[in-house]
DNA sequence: GCTAGACTATGACGGTCGTTATAGCCAGTG
DNA sequence: CACTGGCTATAACGACCGTCATAGTCTAGC
C-alpha cells in the first residue's frame, strides 16, 4: 500500500466523503464494481467503515452511483475545455487522459464507467449506478458530436463518429491493460484523428 | 432458471466439463470474473461442486482461462468463415455475433474477454486468464487484418483498423448494455463498414 | 457550560466465497 | 468375481462480504 494509486488520487486536503468516493471510482476501475467492497473503499480512503454508511446511507449502490458520476464529470470537464480547441485537441486530450491512467498504474486501472457496465443487473430493475453510466457515455458522445457539428460534420455522422469514438477508446484501454501495452492505445488514436480530419472538410 | 441463459447455450448433450466451460463464459460475460463463483458455475451446469475440482485443479484460475479460450475460438472460428467473403462481410458477421448475445440476454450478457481483460491483476505475476484475454484479442485482430492486407490495405493501415474494429466493437457492447439499447451498434457498424470500403480501394 | 447533531468506533448478523478432505458410487477390466 | 479409477456427494475450513446497531467522541451554536 502506498505506491499504487496514482490515478484517482485521494489527497487528504478532501472531506473524507470525497475521499471515498474518489477511492471507490479508482477500485471500481481496477477490480470491478462487484469485487469492490465498502470495507476496503473505506480502508482506502482511511476513513471509518461506519462512515461509509453514514455518508452513503442507501448502501453501496449509491457510492457506485456517485463514483461512475464523479470519474464522468472529471473526464467531461477536461474533455469539454479542450474541445475548444477543435475535436483533434479533443481526441488528443480523451486519449491522453486514458493513457495517464493506463500507464500510471501500470495497466492495472482502467474506467469505472465500463466496469459498471458490464455487470449484470440483480434481478428486475436497472440499478442507478448503470443508468449513471449510460448518462456519462450519452455526456461525452454528445460533447464529442457537437463538436464535430461546429466543425463541419453533418448531425447524423456526427452522432455515429462520436459514439465511435467513445466505444473505441473504452475498448482499447481495456485491450491495453490485456496486452499490458499501449500499442493498441497508439493504433486506436492514428486511426480515430484521420477519421475525424477526413469528416471536418 | 431455464429461460435466461440462450447466448452460450448448455446443450445437455455435451460431456459435464465442456457445459461448465461453457457456462463459465456465459457468467464472466454478466457479471466479470470475480462475481462469478464456482458453486454457481457448477449448479448453472448441473455439475456438482466436486466436479468442478475434478475437472480443473487448478481452481478458478484455469476455469477463467478455459472460459477465455472457449469464447475466443467460438467468435474466431465464425470470423474466419465469414472473412472468406470479404473484410465486410466479416465485420458484418462479427457484429451481428455480438448483437445476437446482447440482444438474445435482454443486454445482459457481453464479452467475456473484456470482462477479463478489466480485472486487476492479484499482485505480481500476470494470471492466465489474462495472458488467454491478450491472445484472443490478438487473434481477432490478426484474423481482420490479414483479411484487409488481402483487399489492398497497407500492411500498417491494416493493423490499425483491424485494432480499431476490435476496441471499437467490445466498447460498443459495454455501452449497449449501459444503455439498454441496440443505437450504439448500429452507428459503430455505420461508421466501421465505411471505414473498411475507404481503406480496401 | 451544555446540548444537539455530525461523525467515529466497534462488533455483530447471516451469508457466500475458494478450496480441501473424505467417503461413496459405479462403470469397465482382469 | 474382485478391484481400480473416474466421478459424485457432502461437509467442513477460514476468510470475507453488505448491512445494521449501538455506544462513544467531537464540535458548533446557544
Amino acid at each position: 500500500m502506498g505506491s499504487e494509486g496514482i490515478a484517482y488520487v485521494t489527497q487528504p486536503s478532501r472531506t473524507a466523503r470525497e475521499r471515498i468516493v474518489a477511492g471507490a471510482a479508482d477500485m471500481i476501475s481496477r477490480r470491478g464494481l462487484n469485487a469492490t467492497s465498502i470495507r476496503e473503499t473505506a480502508k482506502h480512503a482511511r476513513a471509518p467503515l461506519g462512515s461509509t454508511y453514514h455518508y452513503f446511507p442507501e448502501g453501496k449502490q449509491q457510492l457506485a452511483t456517485e463514483a461512475v458520476r464523479y470519474t464522468g464529470d472529471l473526464i467531461a470537464r477536461s474533455l469539454r475545455k479542450e474541445l475548444e480547441a477543435g475535436p483533434v485537441a479533443g481526441l488528443r486530450a480523451f486519449l491522453g487522459l486514458w493513457r495517464k491512467i493506463v500507464v500510471d498504474t501500470d495497466f492495472r486501472a482502467g474506467c469505472p464507467v465500463l466496469a459498471v457496465s458490464i455487470e449484470e443487473p440483480p434481478t428486475d430493475e436497472t440499478p442507478a449506478a448503470l443508468l449513471a453510466a449510460a448518462a456519462v457515455f450519452e455526456e461525452w458522445e454528445s460533447l464529442l458530436a457537437a463538436s464535430l457539428r461546429d466543425h463541419g460534420a453533418e448531425p447524423e455522422e456526427a452522432a455515429q463518429l462520436a459514439t465511435l469514438i467513445v466505444a473505441a477508446v473504452e475498448g482499447t484501454v481495456a485491450m491495453c491493460r490485456a496486452k499490458r501495452s499501449t500499442q493498441p492505445l497508439d493504433r486506436t488514436a492514428e486511426q480515430l484523428q484521420a477519421l475525424i480530419l477526413r469528416l471536418c472538410r
